[in-house]
DNA sequence: GCAAATTAATGATTTATTCAAG
DNA sequence: CTTGAATAAATCATTAATTTGC
């Protein structure tokens, strides 16, 4: 276990697990005192320092939160701060759609946030500090989000599998008028009127696209 | 039960029977020298090898843990099948969003999916079988989902607690304009811009809308 | 009722993950 | 840091159960 000239410990079973007992029973970060006291009564066992008591309880602790938090985060597919879970999301809510340079980004699809200069002028409200990346919905087929400093356009890329999209609401339902929101001056309200007349086209495979 | 010449084991119910029954009194991942014991003992109610007990329990133990996940899931926040789930991703991603009739309903926000007699019509592709809500983003601001029959419409009631909106992006940008949900007649397109042309106001409270 | 067609259940395999040992 | 065993998860494949249209 512990070669002669070796530079580094090499604790004993019995030390390990001594230590281990310790640590569940609850010392976490041993103060000095105590750091002597185990020091010497693992002596006994084998040859020790109290800086390798010291350091020990540093690794332990630190990786037992890392083994802790690896295991919360698998379980976590489900929640909004996880990127993976909004992708998942986004194909359940338009089953064709793709993010477009997800399986090519080195990493996984990065959570993006607000970026760090502009959280910090102190807009640091609770919205921004839940970190869901920005979005913007732009129809029932194509929508897009934050992708580090640039946007990524997500669109339908028409009938996959799945067949038919699901809207089957504008299928089945005779038109329904159009509420307006929100007032509009009356200078918007003319250009709407005649740039958005043309009938919704049925499923046209859309481009896809990333903004510079 | 066991055709002759079946590539694979057929249990007869009794050696069923004594492996749930073995399973529930603690037995989980039996040993090679356990499995030799079970395998001689169920061989006496039909033909079995070890490997067969070894599948079993693998099996078993994973889909009751599957099972209870599944049970577990439906209690979580985070599920996508959770309508309440729903309702909290839209006031994330919405932030100042209220799901008008929520409380208002006698039942929580139900989940509604693809309606039965669509469903039947061999579209029962996997897309379908999530039963994810419909919904039908406007803009930035608004969207909408299937309530029952009705469409719910959701809109931004203007600034919350939280201050500002988190679209930065977009208020770096002039005024949006409404967007055109569906295509309308010209004589209904006339009627709305004639009568919705007042400026906007600053935070006033929308109103809420249920389409018949 | 029955037989083809679907769907669900489950046996068997493969793949991924974990964890300890060197 | 790598390796290998253990085992959990995901997947494939076949059989049982059921639906459906005569």
């Amino acid at each position: 276990m512990s070669p002669a000239g070796s530079t580094r410990w090499c604790p004993t079973p019995e030390q390990v697990m001594i230590l281990e007992e310790m640590y569940r029973s609850g010392i976490k970060t041993p103060n000095a005192s105590q750091i002597q006291q185990i020091t010497s009564h693992l002596s006994s066992y084998g040859k020790i320092e109290a800086k390798n008591v010291f350091y020990w309880f540093q690794n332990h602790k630190a990786r037992e939160r890392q083994k802790l938090r690896r295991k919360l985060s698998k379980q976590q597919l489900y929640h909004p701060n996880n990127p993976r879970f909004l992708h998942y999301f986004d194909s359940l809510a338009f089953p064709s759609f793709q993010h477009l340079s997800y399986y090519n980004s080195p990493t996984p699809f990065p959570r993006v946030g607000v970026r760090e200069d502009a959280a910090k002028q102190q807009v640091m409200n609770y919205t921004w500090k839940l970190d869901v990346p920005e979005r913007a919905d732009i129809d029932d087929k194509s929508m897009m989000r934050m992708h580090g400093g640039d946007w990524l356009m997500m669109v339908d890329v028409g009938p996959s599998l799945s067949s038919s999209s699901p809207c089957y609401y504008f299928t089945t339902r005779p038109p329904l008028k159009t509420l307006e929101l929100f007032p509009l001056t009356a200078s918007t309200l003319k250009k709407e009127c005649s740039s958005n007349s043309s009938p919704r086209p049925l499923s046209p495979p859309k481009v896809a696209l990333t903004l510079p």
